[in-house]
DNA sequence: TTGACTATGTGTACATTTTACGCTATAATA
DNA sequence: TATTATAGCGTAAAATGTACACATAGTCAA
């Protein structure tokens, strides 16, 4: 490859981050608003292009601070998009991430250099978005689901302890369809991923709930 | 991203793929000698870089024909590696991909504009790789061992038909440990991605098996 | 206070899948 | 004929998944 050879030159390489929450039994995508052209006042996902000295890791984590002031936040690559035009700019490929966090426990910028807007969107609100992020989106619903039951990829969406019938809820919103209580208390239980703290909620109103952690 | 900001200029796609046989009963992998710097005179896997105006599996497609001359094969993306000096030339992130076919059934090209040599190595004899393509390489067979029960990731291997104890022995191959025949042929007969020919195997020395063939 | 209602937690019966291994059939060979 | 190797089928136990019944804790209204 010569660096001025012109079938090679002005690539670039966006990092993209589908970051999801559960809230109130509602699935949430996190989306900022753009301040310029392209796609100047169209929501998008987070992200951004790389810098040539970093990883697309670390550019994915600078990204996500320049465009929302969000730190130590855990994602996950799961695809890469790649079509010359899916840009206007200039040949971009796209790495795409996904992460799932607990939108109470982290502070974000309405506004930044960048973008004049940033929220929480129910997954069957989400507006028109810029550039092929729907289409990321999609994906990375996909991908979601898919995992679920398999890793530990809820693991940050209750950073501390959690109920049973909250996670419950929370994998019914994610699935989009119900799961019998009973069997999926049974399934968790013996996954082996959490693990009981022995104590209580403390609410009022209903027969209180065991608490848990995440291993 | 400005076009002529030093923090993005010069970067490129590599597309990389891990191509995967099993020869009587030996799991192997394809491998290019290369002619030129950067590694000149090493060893590597099927790759080289994207251009601007195609997407990266029509740049892997591309490349793979002009570095071995093999055309019409499959392959799926897996995985992405994009520390900054993986390439000593560039800045270049490579999207990996990987493949599994039948290395009876295709014509390779053992010297081309950029390759010195090219062949096809038992993976317990891959000699020292240029670029990263230890790290690929490792990461692809990761990858193979995971999906190799849950698709059709092994389709192209026997792209005719085959007996059971054929397809046992390659599932043994790559995954490098012994599998209960018995329990093999029940578990692949249920899945139903394969289906029986109702005719059997031509060979003297032994009893005949069946025939079958993907769907 | 009692009965209705809702949320939480446990148990049980049944089906399906996985795993370990026995047995039979075909063909070559001693 | 007996032995050995390969191919194919079957079965019992274990693990996992699915569909429920039931008991308990609390609220609320009559």
């Amino acid at each position: 490859m010569h660096k001025n050879n012109p079938l090679y030159k002005n690539q670039g390489i966006h990092a993209v981050l589908a970051l999801f929450t559960v809230e109130n039994g509602k699935f949430k995508v996190f989306l900022i608003k753009r301040k310029n052209e392209p796609f100047k006042d169209k929501w998008i996902l987070i992200g951004g292009a790389c810098y040539n000295n970093e990883d697309v890791d670390t550019g994915m984590k600078r990204e996500l601070y320049e465009k929302t002031g969000m730190k130590n936040i855990k994602f996950k690559m799961f695809n890469v998009f790649s079509k010359p035009d899916r840009s206007p700019v200039c040949r971009m490929i796209a790495i795409s991430y996904i992460g799932v966090i607990d939108c109470k426990s982290v502070k974000y910028q309405k506004e930044t250099s960048k973008t004049q807007d940033a929220d929480w969107f129910e997954i069957d609100r989400v507006p028109n978005l810029g550039f092929d992020h729907e289409e990321i989106l999609k994906s990375a619903i996909e991908y979601l689901k898919e995992k679920i039951f398999d890793s530990d990829i809820l693991k940050d969406l209750f950073p501390k302890q959690f109920t049973l019938p909250e996670l419950h809820k929370a994998y019914e919103s994610i699935l989009n369809k119900k799961i019998d209580r009973r069997n999926f208390r049974k399934r968790l239980l013996q996954q082996k991923i959490i693990e009981p703290l022995g104590s209580y909620e403390d609410v009022q109103g209903k027969k209180r709930s065991k608490l848990y952690q995440f291993k």
